[in-house]
DNA sequence: ATATATTGGATAGCGATACTATCCAATGTC
DNA sequence: GACATTGGATAGTATCGCTATCCAATATAT
């Protein structure tokens, strides 16, 4: 198909195609001559993935990112599932700042606490050093219960998702790992928010009945 | 103190301080003439305040509004509180509510399938609707089981850090659940990416280990 | 074969957001 | 009285994610 074509299917306009073009989110079509090019059923499914990568907020250069873990993912799955995850870009901090040794004191405590494997190397252990230093700033206290009881409850999230893996082919489960990694966050984020507006809800309830009983 | 003061306590540039005050992010001081005014702690704290609101991704009009629920909370705390946590998602760009179609039909069902209370004005729930949408259209399915699992584990970290929050006065329990909300945020996200390479790493070792056992 | 439409490629523009910089005149301070 | 500071206003900048325009080469239709 041609570009007008893609443009039709996909639903998005062709000056964002192009863009997308020029942005590395979309592969070129197969160049049949100087002023025309074919587009196939990938290119579809690539437009439909970054309209969804994109509806979700995420920036281009993370979206790009996204796009090449999964495009090149490598030969074990486990490996390139850590790998993949550990390479994507943290959804906060949108600029990361100059790699030194930092040492990440905090992060590599609240982890070793929990007693997980890390790779230090891991985009996410900056990321939780920086979060955990900035609550520290805001005079907010992460007690080592708190840490414990978050860890268990987040470590069910994560082997809900990692269980709902598909295990055929690699490629598949990059895909699905690096995706839910981005895309549930938000929904992890909303229904965090959701449930602290009910039990808000509900102890405001509870305040009431007992004024009035 | 003046300005020049309050621009060295709080580490804000002239400029941006200027800036807050224009947008009724900050106070203005007690005017003691026609070209100086005088701060005090108050101003400092509520510079450190914006200042957390903002680099969280804020956008000015949303911290405005928490600064107005911080301000003038009203008489119920919990209410003040779901309020305030409603005004927080950076995660989108607040999208138009699209009047004409059925409201968020994703999130309702999610939320009631949870046996929530919420209010659907909730931003939270324009949030939640879209990235369930936006997983939908990136081909990963969340199914009720996977639902409600998340949602238990889930609240038990809101019931955690609702329990921590101070109960003395209303504003500092809204300053908590605010400066909580949009910090943990990060610090999740973090501990949720370290724990699916955990488990990725882990189960690399046993199908190794099945190898060669 | 010629008229018309489409395409790729390049470049420029736009609207929103969050600052940042400059100017000025009144004033405060030494 | 000289000089720096301040408040207030206005304008400029940078980034992001698109959009729009232009052009010349080439399909395609007639």
């Amino acid at each position: 198909m041609r570009v007008s074509e893609l443009v039709a299917r996909s639903g998005i306009p062709l000056p964002t195609v192009k863009y997308y073009l020029r942005e590395g989110l979309l592969m070129p079509g197969e160049s049949t001559g100087a002023t025309q090019a074919r587009y196939g059923e990938e290119h579809v499914r690539r437009l439909g993935l970054v309209k969804a990568l994109a509806s979700a907020g995420l920036p281009i250069p993370r979206i790009r990112e996204v796009l090449r873990l999964i495009d090149h993912p490598g030969d074990s799955m486990f490996e390139a599932l850590g790998q993949a995850i550990g390479q994507l870009p943290p959804y906060f901090d949108p600029v990361e700042p100059a790699a030194d040794e930092e040492p990440f004191p905090r992060a590599r405590a609240a982890i070793e606490k929990l007693g997980q494997v890390y790779d230090p190397r891991h985009t996410a252990v900056r990321q939780l050093d920086r979060a955990l230093e900035a609550l520290e700033e805001a005079g907010v206290r992460m007690t080592d219960e708190n840490l414990e009881a978050y860890g268990k409850h987040i470590r069910g999230i994560a082997e809900i998702e990692i269980g709902q893996m598909p295990t055929g082919s690699t490629a598949d489960a990059i895909r699905y790992a690096v995706l839910g990694t981005v895309i549930y966050e938000p929904v992890i984020a909303a229904m965090r928010r959701l449930a602290h507006q009910d039990i808000a809800q509900k102890r405001l309830q509870d305040s009431e009945e007992q004024d009035k009983p």
